[in-house]
DNA sequence: ACTATTTTTTTCGAGCCTCGAAATAAAAGG
DNA sequence: CCTTTTATTTCGAGGCTCGAAAAAAATAGT
């Protein structure tokens, strides 16, 4: 309530924030265009454009590229210096670490996934991988692009509000786990960690702004449940972890077992490895499996899709779960668009009218819960994409925003 | 995204609203208090509240009020000048309008309650009724205070966000009655309508900041169930409704009958109507009743509590519906702080044990969902004062931190 | 009574920032 | 080579906050 005192140089950085927000979204922009897109004066834009040059964030381009050839002088073409900086981007997912160097403009410069086996590993483990897979290239990329300034994380699990501490993860056994200290640590630049789903809506809210621009709901349908909120123009989390736990509401009160430990939950009934049990005639107590492959998923769905039975019945269950979920969701959020990623994607055909079935209930008040979903069935790009955004987004806002005095001094090129 | 832009003169009115807002949490502060509660420098403290005092939101207050008798030159007390405006305020509520009259520093000019059949009556009946209460108040208060310049109304029912039209209410058979636009055509002030449930949580986040500065739900037992919610500061709001619909998340597939017309929902089980229902024995498909007295749902609590017995077990069902319902919540925001206000919270001693077992099953990251839970069982003076909190607010914002300009202009003082 | 001390508040100049208007730069057209 | 057009920079005005110094207004002490 209290709220930060506003000075002067506030103006300047909020303002620098909005120039170099409008340049990411479209990539290039002369002043002028800078101007109209934030409403800025061309006073202003000149000035806060001057410094942002000066200081090497932006390169100018007097190449017009491709447009209409038109009278007046040529407009000068402004976008993000890719050499002023890298990011580092790690997803780490069930048995499958994703690590890349992002540049500041959005190339990728390195990409390498390993496989390891999480459920056995420890968090020093998986620490050491991910930073010699992260040192390696940065060695291998050395001299021609900038020093690494942030890294952001995603991880399939629950972090802490902080965006530190991976507090519980379905895929391995430890809890707990301080990634984001420990990275910060070992390559001395700040660290997000979230997620995947929180990156994932990120990525969705990048890629498709037409679409997720407002409030909507990425929901994760893999190895376990997730979700990604935005509200209001906000990623959503909660007060101490990251919460949004989607898969872990409360379906059936002492249903089926579920991963986390107890029963009834959302997961139990829709997640991959609920669909093997109630597929295979397993009672909802068998113990969850720890990982199902894709192919042998592929044929399930394929069973289910030609004939009925107790397949094509396990992916009715695991709809009436999700819909019921967001049937709640709704409840407590309106409803918003969706969007379904990951492997559970490829089979939402099997799911869709148990869904909108639990969906078909309207209020009182008329609001009819039907909502737009779409599919995604690639989780990685998309997870890989958010971490990038959000990294590069973080940098924009605290790096270089701040002004001549810490930045220029800190940035070698080179 | 795009996000406003931000120029010098936003720095003054920001820096206002933050010398307003330390002034009203704390009643009446001198400058150099004001200085240490905002982190401003005393100069800009000085200047700021020069130009509020000539405009005459502030008034100055020379005889040190009781403090200890200290050297040096002595303080100005700053007050809000009760004068400057007056705000409407008005509830809303089953079978019952209260209206009342507040002057610009939070005191009480006018108080009125009238009952009035809710179920029988038009939205144009209960917006007459309201216009001729406020007017009366206005015409018998006339010539000491200043004119009206806001009105906040509470409803128990569901409201569009903008906070103009009433969408549903369970008190009334008509739907969407645009209150908000009425009021303001017939007042030509700005009108905020919200659900009761949010002008509970304001009242609560300011009488009781220390436990509810952060975030809290305050939910209201009475005669359906709602949820007022407090996130990272901000009250929470749907993107289309008002929503937090906690009462109407979905309790039990194809279950009890609901006043919304759906089955299932939480309040099927825990609204006085559904626990009156089960007390008698009868089947959770019998239509809701309309109006419990209180005295006779008193004697069905005392008897809950004296012997075992379906009257017991009523209660006991509640609970568990309302416990699943948090334990749903507390999947998607984290635990937080809960009060329960109104009737139901005078039989929390009935429900309390079913809703910590609902909420005894922990997460596997070991997040304890106990929260606190705090009861108010006198829900309307709680409601009237976050209206009137919420209508001084807005006026503080939207009106004083405007600057000179347009509200020394607009005010007539007597 | 009068001066010294203490505390609060105001005044003043420096340093930011944004903006509109005018000036300058850099192209195509004729 | 001059005119027109469009983009960008320069310049002065007007705000705002801040620190330092000055002014105000009381008590304490002699």
């Amino acid at each position: 309530m209290a709220g930060a005192i506003t000075r002067p140089d506030d103006v300047r950085r909020q303002n620098r924030k909005l120039v170099l927000a409008a340049i990411r979204r479209k990539g290039a922009l002369s002043r002028t265009d800078i101007t109209m897109a934030t409403g800025l004066s061309a006073s202003t834009v000149s000035a806060i454009v001057a410094g942002l040059v000066s200081e090497g964030v932006l390169l100018e381009s007097r190449d017009g590229d491709g447009g209409p050839i038109r009278r007046g002088r040529p407009q000068v073409t402004l976008m993000p210096n890719p050499d002023i900086a890298r990011v580092g981007v790690v997803n780490l997912s069930l048995n499958r670490i994703t690590v890349a160097l992002v540049d500041y403009a959005g190339g990728i410069v390195a990409d390498e996934t390993a496989d390891v086996p999480t459920r056995s590993a420890s968090g020093g483990d998986l620490m050491a991988e991910i930073g010699a897979m992260l040192r390696r290239q940065l060695q291998s990329t050395a001299g021609n692009s900038g020093r690494l300034m942030h890294i952001a994380m995603a991880v399939q699990g629950v972090t802490d509000a902080a965006g530190e501490t991976l507090l519980w993860a379905p895929i391995m056994e430890e809890r707990n786990i301080g990634f984001g200290p420990a990275l910060a640590r070992a390559f001395g630049v700040p660290v997000a960690m979230a997620n995947d789903c929180a990156m994932l809506a990120e990525a969705l809210r990048w890629t498709a702004p037409e679409r997720y621009g407002g409030d909507f709901a990425a929901i994760l349908l893999s190895y376990g449940i997730g979700m990604g909120l935005y509200l209001k123009g906000q990623p959503f989390s909660g007060s101490r972890s990251s919460a949004a736990e989607f898969g872990h509401m409360a379906h059936m009160p002492h249903g089926a077992l579920c991963r986390c430990g107890r029963r009834g939950c959302i997961e139990a009934y829709a997640g991959d490895y609920a669909i093997w049990r109630n597929a295979l005639g397993m009672p909802d107590t068998a113990p969850p499996i720890s990982s199902i492959d894709a192919a042998v998923f592929a044929r399930l769905a394929e069973r289910a899709r030609t004939e009925p039975g107790v397949e094509r019945e396990a992916f009715h269950i695991a709809g009436r779960a999700i819909g019921f979920g967001l049937n709640n969701l709704f409840s407590l959020i309106d409803p918003v668009p969706i969007a379904l990623v990951g492997p559970g994607a490829k089979v939402f055909d099997l799911m869709e009218p148990e869904i909108r079935n639990a969906l078909s209930g309207a209020f009182g008040w008329g609001s009819n819960h039907q909502p737009e979903i779409r599919c995604y069935p690639q989780e990685h790009p998309l997870i890989l994409q958010g971490c990038a955004m959000t990294s590069l987004l973080a940098l924009d806002a605290e790096m270089f925003s701040a002004g001549e005095g810490r930045s220029s001094a800190q940035i070698s090129a080179a």
